[in-house]
DNA sequence: ATAATAAGTTAGATTAATCTAACAAATATA
DNA sequence: TATATTTGTTAGATTAATCTAACTTATTAT
């Protein structure tokens, strides 16, 4: 039975390693706030348990169990989500710290029923795919807004990142996941995007907004 | 910020105070399944936290501070046993030991939506009152089955202990918060209590059960 | 009242998770 | 290639929560 703090070392390696394949040291250090002998004493343990291999001096990589392991966390973080958003009537800018601590309940019982109450989900209030009950990832294929072309019209389908800011300040811009975007303009001096909403609005997204936005075309 | 170790402790303490004033540290460690040494230190260091009154070769004694921190965690975990029960379905046996693990989480937010999606309950799903939002808890009057006499009409209120077996052998018998018993006859010999339910069935219960379950004369 | 028993305490050790300081290895740069 | 920088490791300490063994204080019972 893994501690809470392993289940989050493994949770941030298990997303560090999305990205890219190997996770250093000093990365999970970060990752976790900690220091890096303590990132690497973590790493040693956590290899004896089986979670992950461990060599000096190489980066650090999950082994089949320790994907596993990852998979079902994030499964329990994102069903979590579901639930505060759908049931408890959360928006989707309040999940996430929730979930953050109840994604460590012990109860197969307890998330299997969220689970059936949501009707067994595939994305969380953000976009992002819940893992099933093996580990196993729905893959998604959206585009990034960045990448999309002038006179497009794309749906919001998922977020890169999903910051409280980001949430917050696409609240207040009146987008949620479904918004439907018409890409009027893209300014050549900055990149930012003129876009119009549903209810004809015009608004301007930084370039840096629009890499955080996953969308498909329609 | 008290550990989840320390919350368990206050909790023990909390509850172990109710029938007796004083708690022994020999009691204390029989109910955190701990060595007497561990409870000790332990009753230390949450005198330094302000939690409890420790007097070497004393019993312990909580504070204000913590009556009423164990006040609220025991409000966090019968909200929450009330809305395991009521929103997500779960029988009354299963949802202590979900319960134990979420009275722990921290967000106010969380709880206090849990409480307004219930509408505010006063009682959890075993009968037992939920301390309010300062930690006062409501006193409940009700009888001890074993006290009443024969003839008698009563309506199940409460238990005196909610373990699973208890509440799995109610189950068998059809027996729930609100039912109504009419003692038909108290056996001298064994004080065994013959009782008539609703569905006109007649059932026997023991004197050890009687003394668990808490009624109002109707 | 004294001996036996129960209750409580001290001392010393262990494990998990963390730190800082100092050093070693690997990588990047001039 | 040699040096500087970054990355990773060791060593030693700390805090929280736990243990056992040994001892002391209180309580109970004869």
């Amino acid at each position: 039975m893994p501690t809470q703090t392993k289940e989050n070392y493994v949770k941030a390696i298990y997303f560090l390693s999305q990205e890219n394949i190997d996770v250093s040291i000093t990365e999970l250090s970060k990752k976790m706030n900690v220091s890096k002998p303590t990132a690497n004493n973590m790493a040693k343990k956590m290899q004896e348990n089986g979670w992950l291999f461990y060599e000096k001096y190489k980066p650090v990589k999950l082994t089949i169990k320790g994907k596993r392991l990852g998979a079902l966390i994030v499964r329990k973080h994102r069903l979590t989500e579901m639930f505060l958003s759908q049931v408890m009537s959360f928006g989707w800018e309040e999940v996430h710290d929730i979930a953050e601590e109840i994604e460590h309940i012990n109860s197969n019982l307890f998330f299997d029923r969220m689970d059936e109450i949501l009707g067994f989900p595939t994305l969380d209030p953000h976009g992002s795919p819940i893992p099933d009950k093996n580990g196993k990832v729905l893959k998604v294929n959206y585009l990034n807004l960045s990448t999309i072309k002038p006179g497009q019209k794309v749906r919001l389908c998922g977020l890169e990142n999903s910051s409280k800011d980001l949430l917050l300040f696409l609240n207040k811009k009146k987008i949620k996941l479904g918004s439907v975007l018409s890409i009027l303009h893209i300014e050549k001096f900055d990149n930012s995007f003129e876009i119009l909403l549903e209810n004809n609005s015009t608004i301007l997204l930084t370039f840096d907004v629009c890499l955080s936005l996953l969308v498909e075309e329609l």
